[in-house]
This record gives structure tokens, C-alpha cells and sequence, in this order.
DNA sequence: AATCCGTGCAACCGCGACAAA
DNA sequence: TTTTGTCGCGGTTGCACGGAT
């Protein structure tokens, strides 16, 4: 069964937006909002597809957009995000104000995997690009009830001999895993934070006055771990990646 | 001046997720 | 429960531009 087209391709343009378009699709949604994409270009009275609309209207021109050079501690907390989360741009760019995912997918393929490269760092792995890299599927189940229990494939990096590899699956058949996030570990930690306000876990990542930082404005910091927001993830100390699908 | 080549980026395409019917 | 429609994401493509030859 074959999915209909998403518009009539035969009557909409392609490539570049004129300036006109431009205008009639900003015209439009600061009258009627943003939604229902589908239905937008004829209303808005635009020979495009809903989609070329919405990645027009993402990507260029919404008035939030930072626009211009990324900053270094940009580059940084990109890299960082991407360590953690991988290709998964939306995410990351939820994470960086005024950036699109668009914008940060062609700044990674077009800057930063070669700024890593020439550290001498693998910018799918984040790690030494010379380590040797076997690669060994670990997989996530997720809890009891989940609907569909999807299994998220981890490429652990691990150089294991066949034998050593035969026990790691002995000992770890299907591992069901909640990952559980705590605070780095770090020498008088503890000691030398009792009489400063603790760090939170974004300044940790070097997400320092993010909107993640929960240092200066409530109590959601180490001292009570029980509940802290991570990247945008409420937690109860336990981090299910599944969240992370979810804006 | 002409051509080639690499780079950056806007835009397109295909597919999965999800909700409504 | 199945089918259908819409949205959003990530990978890829193609064009414009600048520098090198």
C-alpha cells in the first residue's frame, strides 16, 4: 500500500524561495500562526509543498533565528550534546537557542567533524580515532510495560578477544538497563562544595547559564538528587532514554 | 580568462512516529 | 485493530561561491 503524495507535485515550485514567497509565508503565519502545513501553501496562496513550507519557515525564517558564527562554547556544548546524544539534531538543537537543526547538522559535517579529526578524535565515537574499534551490540530493554519494548543498539567500543566477547554475553545476555545518572565523580567533592551552592548537572556538562542550569534558581541541585532536569528531561535519578525522544 | 575543485548551506526526499478515523 | 493522513527528523543532493591552478 503506497503512501499518497504528501501535495501535488506536478503544480508546486522547487529550489529557491524568491523574496515574494518569502513574504507571503511570513505574512501568513504571523496572521494565522504555524500549523496544519499541509493545508498552509494553498491558503497562503504559495505554489510549494507544506513541507518546503515548514523546513522554510524552521530553517530561515522564524524570527528566533540566532543567525551568524557559532561561538566556541557553541562548538563545545555541540560536541558534548552530540557525545551524548548522537545524530539526533532536534535534540540538540532544543538545546542551543536561536540554532536549527538544519543549521547544526550541515555546521557538524561541515566544521566540527574536522575539528575533531585534526584532535585526533573520532567524531562518530568521540573517541582516540587510532583505538581499535570492534564494535558489540548491547541492547536496552526497556522496563515491563513499554508498547512496543524497542531495543536501543549501543556500539560499545570494546576490543574484547573472542573469548572475553563470548563472556560478556554470558554475563550480559539481554541486558535490561536503567540508566542511572549521577553526579561525576570527583575527589572532595562533597567537601569542597559544603559551603558553596553546589553544581548542577547542565554546569557539569559545561552547560553553564543554560536554561538546564538549575544552580542559582531552585533546589534541584546534588544535594537533592532525587529530581533534577537533564537536557530537558525530568528524572526521578533515572534517566530512560525514551524521554529523549520526546520534546 | 577559463576551468577545476573544495566548501558551505539551503532545500529535497524518504521514512518512521503518531493520531484520527 | 487496521488504515490513512500529517508532521517531523535525519540523510542526501545540488547550487553558489571563492580560491587555486
Amino acid at each position: 500500500m503506497g503512501r499518497s503524495p504528501c501535495c501535488e507535485k506536478a503544480h508546486t515550485n522547487k529550489g529557491a524561495w524568491t523574496k515574494e514567497e518569502d513574504e507571503r509565508l511570513i505574512s501568513y503565519i504571523r496572521t494565522h500562526g504555524e500549523g496544519c502545513w499541509r493545508s498552509l501553501p494553498k491558503a497562503a496562496g504559495l505554489l510549494r509543498c507544506g513541507k518546503s513550507c515548514r523546513l522554510r519557515w524552521i530553517n530561515y525564517l522564524r524570527p528566533d533565528l540566532k543567525r551568524g558564527n557559532f561561538t566556541e562554547e557553541e562548538d563545545e556544548l555541540i560536541i558534548k550534546l552530540h557525545s551524548l546524544l548522537g545524530n539526533k539534531w532536534s535534540l540538540i538543537a532544543g538545546r542551543l537557542q536561536g540554532r536549527t537543526d538544519n543549521e547544526i547538522k550541515n555546521y557538524w559535517n561541515t566544521h566540527i567533524r574536522r575539528k575533531l579529526l585534526s584532535r585526533g578524535i573520532d567524531p562518530t565515537t568521540h573517541r582516540p580515532v587510532n583505538e581499535p574499534s570492534t564494535t558489540q551490540t548491547i541492547s536496552f530493554g526497556a522496563g515491563n510495560k513499554i508498547k512496543d519494548q524497542k531495543m536501543i543498539n549501543v556500539k560499545a567500543e570494546s576490543g574484547l578477544s573472542q573469548l572475553e566477547s563470548n563472556l560478556f554475553r554470558e554475563q550480559c545476555p539481554d541486558l535490561n538497563l536503567d540508566l542511572r545518572i549521577s553526579p561525576p565523580s570527583r575527589p572532595n567533592y562533597q567537601q569542597s562544595h559544603q559551603q558553596q551552592s553546589p553544581r548542577c548537572f547542565a554546569c557539569n556538562l559545561g552547560i553553564q547559564n543554560s536554561k538546564d542550569c538549575n544552580c542559582s534558581n531552585n533546589n534541584n541541585n546534588f544535594g537533592n538528587i532525587a529530581s533534577y532536569n537533564l537536557l530537558g528531561l525530568k528524572t526521578n535519578g533515572v534517566l530512560d532514554y525514551r524521554t529523549l525522544e520526546t520534546k
